[in-house]
DNA sequence: ATAGCAAATGTCACAAATGTCGTATACTAT
DNA sequence: ATAGTATACGACATTTGTGACATTTGCTAT
């Protein structure tokens, strides 16, 4: 099953590592939200309902519901920067996206809800300190760590850890050293 | 297919996350109401008669049939163009949004699911044409309409309507004109 | 600890609903 | 016209709901 926005009771039953029938009959109870389809009354669960769930009786959230935890979206608008990041943080284990413009940043970073997200500060159409600020300012990203790329000189650098980057890297960079700084942000 | 009165099963089974064959056989059964096209006798249900049907049955309804779901998403980088439509979309009744580089308008269309976005093509580091075809290749975005609004001369617009955009109009725009359009893609 | 009890969960078999696949046909957009 | 996509339908595979009953779990009193 591909992506789809609600779940079936067997589903349900293998995520939570139950008997089909128990699911059936917590759905019955009313314990968790659910819905019929009209053919039998076969059930169906939105994954909302299903998380709410989950956290309602503090049952442990399966991988597929949790934020990436290890995926990391690379932002920048150089494609050939973006792809020598990629291939260093991938060699290394880590899952990663990619976004060269604005707007695959934010869509990419609201629907995957990586780790961590590199950022290059001059971007055209965005303005990294901007974006920097913004980011810092939502609760939503508070779990995000934010390493700055940037080819700007060290008081940008240093401007961009003052608005809430969590560390910042000067370009050209030592594979080493990014490789470092993102396994210590990652920890 | 401009606003659409009725549904395809196919349609529907991506409503329902449900197979299309189950779609056909609720209306062969009769639990839901529809009628056949003459041809081979492909189905076509109405945009009442499903609503109808999700509510007899405590089916979720998808945003999209909301009736109140009239969230517009301006994005437009010159801020006082889109505080003009936003002014414009307001008064007429509709929730609004702006976003005025690539980033918000990707974070906001994934965070607010709107209806519909309005789109200027040439935004700075970000091309209008290339994001188009991205949002039409996501099935996510399948329901979202996009009402293009830009400087560009008419072969631009064109090419937008080709790329997937429900409309286009040239600034600078009426007001009413704007209205009308906006009003017919949310219907 | 242990026994006893009630509630929750698991097992099983069967019927019904839903999913899958392949093919023929209809629709849609150049 | 023509290509590409979507749909209907049959046949078959898989999943699901249900009832009856077995087993486990959680709790209490002893």
């Amino acid at each position: 099953m591909a992506k789809a926005r609600s779940l079936t009771t067997g589903d349900i039953a293998q995520y939570c590592d139950v008997n089909l029938r128990t699911v059936i009959r917590w759905i019955d109870k009313g314990s968790l939200k659910g819905y019929k389809l009209p053919g039998r009354g076969n059930n169906r669960v939105t994954n909302e309902d299903f998380l709410a769930f989950l956290k309602e009786n503090n049952m442990p959230i399966p991988e597929e519901f949790l934020p990436d935890n290890k995926t990391i979206l690379i932002v920048d608008d150089d494609e050939n920067m973006a792809s020598a990041i990629k291939r260093v943080l991938k060699k290394a284990g880590f899952e990663c996206d990619t976004a060269v413009n604005g707007f695959l940043a934010g869509s990419k970073l609201m629907q995957r809800q990586p780790a961590l997200m590199t950022l290059d500060l001059s971007m055209p159409g965005l303005n990294g300190f901007e974006l920097l600020k913004h980011l810092k300012s939502q609760d939503e990203f508070n779990h995000l760590k934010i390493l700055v790329i940037s080819a700007l000189n060290q008081d940008s650098l240093d401007k961009a850890i003052t608005l809430g980057a969590n560390a910042a890297i000067s370009k050209p960079f030592e594979k080493e050293h990014l490789l470092s700084i993102v396994n210590q942000l990652t920890e």
